[in-house]
DNA sequence: TTGTAAGCGTTATCAG
DNA sequence: CTGATAACGCTTACAA
């Protein structure tokens, strides 16, 4: 009578093959096959030749749970996103994740956006003795990022600096990239100007805001009206249409691109002639800004600068976990396309 | 003279809270600890307390890691990703991540757009004991996919069907999609039939392309003319370009909406009246379809559907490691906007 | 209901 | 250069 020989061995669950099974194939012990894996451990290059071998042969790969135990690091690192559904926040992701990968840390994405119970997701997250987290959001309580640094988890702040002496941050010259937008549309003879602020609360948008508002001051000017938006398409141009009815206006600025290109579409409903009779400029220069049909003059705030910024950060913390607390800025600069 | 107490206990790099500490702080023992945070273990309600009361003072969390390694599951889920620069990848993803985040499984993201050694990253990736691995691609390694198999990982492929006992798959009805698109058009009065491509190897382009002719032919009809794109905006308005200078068409259907958008530009710039001279339509319905300055009309790849029919899968599969593998289609439908 | 003890699969240390 | 052995922090039989 013939006998199932693997269901003798793994009655139900499959079992992962482990270093001791690749040691007894190769004829080594258990810890000639760590080192065979571990680069600058002292094994006869021989015997590593076997080791390999065999790992190939049973489909070994060492369990990076059981490594990350062990003492090192975890090799993971969450992202906490505010909004992922908020094209700028989603390509900034994107970009992170590809450096990430590079440097072979692996992301752990929670999208603040689409989760009810935020605080209790990044709760379970930090189960994980993380590498660090990266935060990427505009709006964020400030007691996750206080209990992380309570577990010595490095955070990394993009987009709103955390005043902590342990959180390192990225963020763009918000006020600066504003306020040469703003001397743009000066220069060009716009005297009545609105802004579409994004919600209360986002650091980003009041800098935007104070940016130009500053420039027209040096002119001796001051916004004609101001709405609020959400950083959607959909509320900038709800936004936009409730400026349009306020007042007439020349020179429109939104705090992101998004709201640019809705306001751009309640703006051609309307029939105002952009640029013609109205400048309309975006922040940030997302993809779409240069998709044909939008067309939109932004300011620039550098996508893939900021990401690799963010991953330089995260290593020197690496590195060095008890060095002083980094604050990096990134300029902007104008892009110049059909809409000012 | 006084010693530094803190640097004799931690010289150098930080000690995690334990349940050991915590079981201490209490006055019970460590399996006390371990049973106070396990849903429906046997412990008196009081010592439950206590032993909360004590690891919220200290700030204690089961290592995930440890809990991983102890046998249970990871709680990792993999997903790859074709190219995050894609428009309609991104939004898939981002509902996967909030699926996920809900079911508290958290997703590590590989980016195959951004990564030169993908093949490497998902090496190392697979290290960790991965609840599952989702593919998010239309073109992906097979090998990738076996490789996890032989893990006894669980793959759940999203956007093309692979074939394999283990592997389940989520799939859009593309050719039907298509062909309700081309019906659409052809009862319109529509003739001159163009097809923008997607990349070859890309079987949901050449499923949708199926469709196409199929409606066509039942109404004695063939393509004008049909030219290759790489699923971008550019490679859309490049690939419409040559359509135009090749033929006149009066109707354009695209491998997916981005090529779409492209198109309609292309058009734009030539002087082509959009939608009287000649129909556009799109395939995903990404967010931007609807944005205005665009607003294509397209066939509906509902997202949110395909993404809880992914992690439907994936518990399925979870709960029941032997059952056969599954393919779910999803229904397309039209969504009629300004361009056809 | 509780404590003790045995793993889970690594890597690092320490003799040889 | 190599093999045993001790952590790493948790869960879970098993015994009390």
């Amino acid at each position: 009578m013939r006998v199932d020989q693997d269901k003798l061995i793994s009655p139900k669950r499959h079992r992962r093959v482990t270093a001791q099974d690749v040691a007894e194939a190769a004829g080594v012990s258990r810890s000639a096959v760590s080192r065979a894996f571990t680069e600058g451990a002292y094994l006869d290059e021989a015997k590593r030749e076997r080791v390999r071998d065999a790992a190939l042969k049973l489909g070994y790969r060492p369990n990076a749970l059981a490594a990350g135990l062990q003492g090192g690091r975890s090799h993971l690192v969450a992202i906490f996103v505010g909004d992922m559904r908020n094209a700028y926040d989603t390509e900034v992701v994107t970009r992170l994740v590809g450096a990430l990968n590079a440097i072979q840390k692996w992301p752990i994405l929670i999208d603040g956006g689409g989760l009810s119970s935020v605080k209790e997701a990044m709760g379970e997250v930090l189960r994980y003795p993380l590498d660090a987290l990266i935060l990427r959001s505009g709006s964020m309580d400030p007691a996750i990022a206080r209990e992380c640094t309570k577990l010595h988890i490095p955070v990394i702040s993009s987009g709103r600096v955390l005043n902590h002496p342990q959180i390192d941050n990225v963020c763009c010259r918000n006020q600066e990239g504003s306020q040469a937008a703003a001397q743009l549309l000066l220069d060009r003879g716009r005297a009545r100007f609105g802004y579409i602020a994004g919600p209360a609360g986002y650091s980003s948008s009041s800098a935007r805001q104070d940016g130009m508002t500053r420039a027209l001051a040096a002119a001796g000017l001051v916004p004609v009206a101001v709405e609020q938006g959400d950083f959607t398409v959909e509320g900038g141009l709800a936004a936009a249409e409730r400026l349009f009815e306020r007042t007439r206006l020349d020179a429109l600025l939104c705090a992101n691109d998004a709201m640019a290109i809705g306001a751009l579409g309640a703006a051609r409903a309307r029939g105002i002639d952009v640029p013609n009779d109205l400048s309309i400029v975006g922040f940030d220069d997302i993809s779409m800004a240069r998709w044909p049909g939008i067309n939109l003059t932004t300011v620039c705030n550098p996508i893939d600068i900021y990401a690799d910024k963010v991953v330089e950060l995260l290593a020197a913390r690496l590195a060095d976990p008890e060095k002083p607390s980094d604050v990096a800025y990134i300029d902007t600069h104008l892009v110049l396309r059909g809409t000012h």
